[in-house]
DNA sequence: TTTACTTATAGTATTTTTTACTTTAAGTTT
DNA sequence: AAACTTAAAGTAAAAAATACTATAAGTAAA
């Protein structure tokens, strides 16, 4: 690359060219949730470093990539599915994080329904699978970190913004609605209250639908009201559970 | 660098070293507040590219720094101070947000009384100086998107985070207090209501001291309980205003 | 087909918190 | 000493959160 003289930007004389030596990465930390878990979905490493560590699903961004089409990519790789809940959280960026080189990765968290998404394991993973995430395996590179810090994050955004209702199916039941938000925040509600409390937000649509193959009286099922949720938000509407 | 072939590390073949060409800086959102007003620390630029235009302040980080070494030692450049509030809030990559190559930043936002620190220009700032976040200039690369997203950032997390008392003095009254958090949030409280809030969290210590050169009833000083404070998040108590 | 059981859902009081407003206190300025 | 300004305490009404009770609607077993 031509570097003229005038891209020295700081007040020692090195060349630009000099910084552009890093690699940028994305990792992702997806989660799921099934019978009552909170889970994420790792792959098992079919690559070195930390070749046959299970890893967070992550790549290099390619020079020509945005850091969310990147990140898109990952995650359209594992579930085949694209249009997911995605938001990014922290970069981490030390200078001994990976071992062959000076590489700062971007965490991402996604939300997807565990039940809905099959993983596929590609070319370079051995294996995928869901981990409940009090009972995680040990990890390469600093991932254990980036995940703990993808999952503080979860739970505390999942305070202030309806992230929860991806972690479901589009169709829900009150219950299955407080389980998740009981699972996430580790906290237990009073039932009618909880049904008083998220209803009269009114951001759900009840459908004319009940839940099926259940032994005991079916609940009716509900969806989430993103337009609604979209107009209360431009009227200072703050989620709060 | 050496680069073993085992450090092929996605799908398509291309080698490890053709990733390391990304440069990393940080850019700092450096709040103040001033008579009622919060305010940004903006540099005038010194070097191309968009020599002579208002920028945030930030750097290239050099290959052997910490991302937050690299933040802190931009903010100790300014302002002479270290040990400053600082959190890192988003990284922005979009492959052509910088003229010169591939470079990917990522934006940290400190607070600091605006009275206290006089801002130094350095050697690669022709002028620094607070601007009102409501009446900014025009600014160098994607800095006004980062600023804004930077400014969203500190709105949101000050509702529920202590992070206001940041931006005063050691020592504030009350009134003090509230007219920042009405300047943030931008919205009006009740006096007495307001009170009674905050003490009522038990995070405040009142100082035998009063206000002083005041031309009315001058009112006590309190200072922020950081250890009270450290207690009660162990207990799960999370600030909200 | 009746009875027991499980979960959904509605309703109702009680307590706590928030909000709105009034009063008094303590200083300065004229 | 009177007028003025802001601090700070108090109080009552409204709203929200909480705890609890009752009923409804289904399945499963007797």
């Amino acid at each position: 690359m031509n570097t003229p003289s005038h891209f020295f930007l700081s007040e020692n004389n090195i060349p630009f060219r000099d910084y552009l030596k890093f690699g940028l990465s994305v990792d992702c930390v997806v989660f799921g949730y099934n019978e009552g878990k909170v889970q994420v979905l790792l792959i098992e490493r079919n690559a070195e470093p930390f070749k046959g560590s299970w890893a967070l699903p992550g790549e290099l961004v390619p020079m020509n990539a945005n850091l969310e089409d990147s990140a898109n990519d990952v995650l359209k790789n594992l579930t085949g599915l694209s249009n997911i809940f995605m938001e990014q959280f922290f970069t981490f960026g030390s200078v001994d994080r990976h071992p062959a080189g000076r590489v700062a990765t971007v965490g991402y968290y996604s939300l997807v329904g565990s039940n809905n998404y099959r993983p596929i394991a590609s070319s370079w993973a051995k294996s995928i699978r869901w981990f409940d995430i009090d009972d995680l395996p040990a990890l390469a590179f600093d991932h254990k970190r980036i995940l703990q810090k993808g999952i503080n994050t979860l739970k505390r955004r999942v305070r202030y913004r309806p992230v929860g209702f991806e972690l479901l199916s589009k169709k829900f039941t009150l219950s299955e609605l407080q389980d998740l938000y009981e699972a996430l925040l580790d906290s237990k509600f009073d039932k009618p209250n909880f049904r008083k409390k998220i209803l009269s937000m009114d951001l759900l649509i009840q459908l004319d639908e009940l839940q099926e193959n259940v032994s005991h009286r079916p609940a009716k099922l509900f969806k989430f009201d993103e337009n609604r949720y979209r107009l209360l938000r431009e009227d200072g509407f703050v989620f709060d559970i």
